[in-house]
DNA sequence: TCGATATACTGTATCGATTTACTAAATCGA
DNA sequence: TCGATTTAGTAAATCGATACAGTATATCGA
């Protein structure tokens, strides 16, 4: 490896000066020392430590992100997203864990980061207690939390950043009731989240516009186990058994996100009933893969290009200490996809299935 | 950020006495001047600064993954596994880059890596070109690559792991001719890489071992754009098209991979045909969506934890220097997963659809 | 009782950059 | 022409650890 000392040797110029060169202040030197000290770099093909530029300056060009698990596919398509515009606008890279939801793994994670001196940190967690993203801040991280708000009235150094969900799930329920559907459901998992909670009461919102609160009902396919976000689909399988037993039955139902429509779409087959013949599913992502299943699934688009770029702006330009205050919503147009998967109710509704 | 100083001070000790202690040389002390010093460490919170460690030592607990992108579910899996014992057995975390099989970006995150200290990375490229991979290892990376063998008859300083691709894609297409199909088809799209190269053997080897090579043939569903990955799935659905339009018309396929699969079941559908009614499709991956399509997909199950180990063991302890060698094949049980998407192929074969 | 060895530490150079304080030479204004 | 200012650059301290060389004291064998 060739330090700055051999391009100074090199160029005949003092350490000094090359680090002038290589931190924009050529207006200090005459147009030749310039050029040769950029001749002995380019010769000596020099690239400085950053791990030396990071101890003297206590700042390294990495964003810790925190998901639950890559194995969702969601998290995978947001990562990428965060990746893009971290390095595009500000030559930052991504420094992944996995979590699993679990705090004790979140908290290791902000200790590693916090002393490879990482200072800035997406988390995607939706924990219910915050306090362990608190104390990094405290310690000096800059912390954007994604998908919840703050804990209300405590103050909080943690920035938040998250969709719509409010309207994410009145959208998608809107969209049944137009369709006719009279009783509806929302597929969720064990354990209330920030997110889910909103989504849950936009669903609750466009049935009560629509006089329908009564009939409109929240199913918990049940816990996610140590595979986290793999047993999602499987949750959806369950609450679809739950579903198909019902009587009267739901018609139209509202997933937590589009790995849970499909999973339940494949219960409602397993249990003989028809998607979109017996049943209705909207998911809750717009993951491109819900262009693919089958029948093709109608969605709620999340807008992940406009929340990643509010996240890393938000990483990278933190507001000046002080309460973060309420979180910042973003309101990105966040649109409804219909494809295949929502029809009419069955004329006799929760009646026999067609097939 | 309490420093090693710091605790050398409030213990009463050397600086060098608590970095003794930090490197477990604790056998160099009296046992009170141990416990002094662990004393001041939990009392001051103190966590050593990795930034110095690593300049000093020249070492980041840090493995490089590069993925194309993390937008294919499977490379999501992928990296959750790698990641889960690099953490678990390594204390290592990972730094993610995507390149979209671009060898620039690829370039360019290796250059990144070496100057943050990372000295070790795990490559998922496929591209046919490896030498930057070459450089980085002639540098003093340790560089392992997946899904691909050397470039023959070179010395490479690259170790590779990969799958049994070759038995891979010779299980899925015994699968198919064991249900009666004469007429096969390898779902592909642009580009050879040695991966698909060898799955395209084995389906090959297969057809002729049951005498059927004159009727298998590979379709190519076209490039990837700038979307990289998200669109294997739109490559399925032209491959689907073309399939639809042949005549005669092959009945059994086996596509790349699962996202491939899920897009020529799109498309087959689109155009009329019944997956497994007209068409069987297997799919190569065995992610755990496919478990969840409709029909669902009968596929090939990588052995993705096998291959993450060896891939991280190969990554922490490289061989002494050395040519590498040929790949190291990982032949952990490979096995077809049978579900719903194949079935014997229609009396009539070539026919008419059935609906 | 003396030199050798072991024990228990400490002092300091070092990793590769950044940055502040300083200096020598050139230029300038009056 | 002299002091002040600007220009162009350098020397050295520093970030927070590691590790080697060195030192003071205790122990031991003969």
């Amino acid at each position: 490896m060739t330090t700055i000392q051999d391009v100074a040797k090199h160029a005949a110029v003092s350490v000094s000066t090359v680090s002038n060169v290589l931190n924009g202040r050529a207006d200090r030197m005459r147009p030749q020392t310039l050029e040769r000290v950029n001749a002995a770099i380019e010769a000596l093909q020099f690239r400085p430590s950053r791990l030396a530029q990071q101890l003297k300056t206590g700042q390294t060009p990495l964003i810790g992100l925190l998901v639950p698990s890559m194995t969702n596919p969601m998290y995978g398509y947001i990562a990428r997203e965060i990746e893009a515009v971290a390095q595009e606008r500000f030559g930052y890279r991504l420094l992944l864990g996995s979590t699993y939801r679990d705090p004790r793994k979140e908290s290791a994670f902000l200790d590693d980061l916090l002393s490879q001196g990482v200072r800035r940190v997406i988390v995607i967690s939706s924990l219910a207690d915050e306090r362990h993203f608190e104390a990094a801040a405290e310690r000096g991280m800059v912390v954007v939390s994604y998908d919840r708000g703050p804990t209300p009235g405590q103050r909080t150094k943690v920035a938040h950043v998250m969709p719509d969900n409010f309207e994410v799930g009145r959208l998608a329920t809107a969209h049944l009731i137009e369709h006719g559907h009279r009783r509806l459901a929302f597929a969720t998992v064990a354990g209330m989240t920030m997110g889910r909670r909103a989504k849950i009461d936009g669903f609750y919102a466009a049935a009560e516009a629509a006089g329908l609160r009564a009939s409109a009902q929240v199913i918990d396919g049940g816990p996610l186990d140590e595979y986290g976000e793999a047993v999602i689909g499987d949750a959806g399988r369950n609450a679809a058994l739950m579903i198909a037993q019902a009587a009267p039955r739901p018609t139209g139902i509202v997933a937590l996100n589009d790995l849970m429509a499909y999973g339940l779409m494949a219960g409602l087959r397993e249990s003989g009933l028809g998607v979109p013949a017996d049943v209705s599913v909207v998911g809750l992502d717009g993951h491109f893969l819900s262009a693919l299943s089958n029948p093709m699934l109608t969605t709620v688009q999340l807008p992940v290009p406009e929340l990643a770029r509010a996240m890393v702006e938000r990483v990278m330009n933190p507001q000046p200490d002080a309460d973060m205050g309420p979180a910042l919503s973003v309101f990105a147009p966040t649109r409804l996809i219909a494809r295949e998967s929502v029809a009419a109710p069955p004329r006799k509704a929760g009646g026999k299935p067609t097939r």
